[in-house]
DNA sequence: TCAATATAGTATCGAGTCGAAACTATATTG
DNA sequence: CAATATAGTTTCGACTCGATACTATATTGA
């Protein structure tokens, strides 16, 4: 019997390959869909080539030249940040989002996982969670959780959230957005 | 809370990324890690370029490239098919076996799942198995399965094997490996 | 049986990845 | 306000990757 981590190997190098199915017919390497899902997900605290770098655990330099791939194919746009002139913001285009959302249904459209139990989804889910947690505290990588999960997130009050870190008010659709800062809760 | 399926993906790449790691010390890309380890698994039908090519979802011709860089160092070796004259197979090196026990150490030293009841690793794996197959199936990929799983598998008697596609005999080791053949017995 | 076709693998091209190192510009620190 | 840290860019060389054309050997079918 194959281990669970050589499984996740697998499944995870299985939708590599459709992704890169995918990318070839819109002339997209698989990194380039790499960092258009990132920052779909990511928060505002998050959409910097640096804070990609650590995500997909390559160079500043590499994501650097990612970065104008996509900007010339017109997926990403600059936005330089109005506080710190050295850093700038890469949001997305609706070119990236339309890209985004073909590759999601032709990906995940079979509900792979509709047809196990409640039970058994959960215990899977909460299993892989605690792995890819071990992963992560391992080798110090950033853990790039959700706002809500982090040890800097506070509620205030009704619909009202802040980041501990940042000072900042958090608006309830970023509070279940990926962050470069995330750390875990307890 | 993530999904299952985005979990099994960030944590394939986690596995990547330390794999990366560990490479550019050994000035190997990701991709000859991924050949060596498939050549270790596999069994002695499926150690052709073509077969690598399968698994790893690219073409011929790339494959092709990194054997040439995997034979300049050393790594593997190709011997000649004595049958079919057009066909090579792929030869790991004592060089390669020393590299992937290496990474084998770093990568899963760390005995990620032994903190979980057996119930709970079986669910997981189970769960898992079913989730690849139907990933494999889906797309038509190939299964790579491990022989002793295959529908064209035989037992003839007390440790006695033999593989119904090429009629041949199979030793006992050899029913564990993984087949580009491989077709799941139901 | 032997010409047509299929198959295994190689060679070459151009665009892009990737890590490393050197670089520019802006912030922070002491 | 000088030293240092940080964010991002540029450049280099080796390599990936898909596409295409190629060589050599096997299989086929009329």
């Amino acid at each position: 019997m194959p281990s669970s981590l050589d499984l996740i190997e697998r499944i995870g190098q299985l939708i590599r390959f459709e992704q890169r199915e995918i990318g070839v017919r819109e002339d997209l390497h698989p990194i380039h869909i790499q960092v258009l899902q990132y920052l779909d997900k990511c928060n505002r605290y998050s959409d910097t080539p640096l804070a990609l770098s650590h995500y997909l655990g390559s160079t500043k330099g590499t994501i650097s030249q990612s970065i104008l791939v996509l900007e010339k194919k017109q997926l990403i746009k600059k936005v330089p940040d109005n506080k710190d002139k050295r850093v700038v913001h890469l949001k997305l285009t609706p070119k990236a989002k339309k890209v985004l959302l073909k590759i999601d249904e032709q990906i995940f459209t079979d509900d792979l996982l509709d047809k196990y139990s409640d039970h058994v989804n959960n215990t899977v889910n909460k299993t892989l969670q605690s792995i890819l947690k071990d992963l992560q505290t391992r080798n110090n990588h950033r853990t790039f959780g959700q706002c809500s999960s982090c040890r800097f997130f506070t509620k205030e009050g009704e619909n009202k959230y802040r980041c501990g870190l940042t000072s900042e008010p958090l608006k309830l659709e970023e509070t279940v957005k990926i962050c470069l800062e995330h750390e875990p809760s307890k």
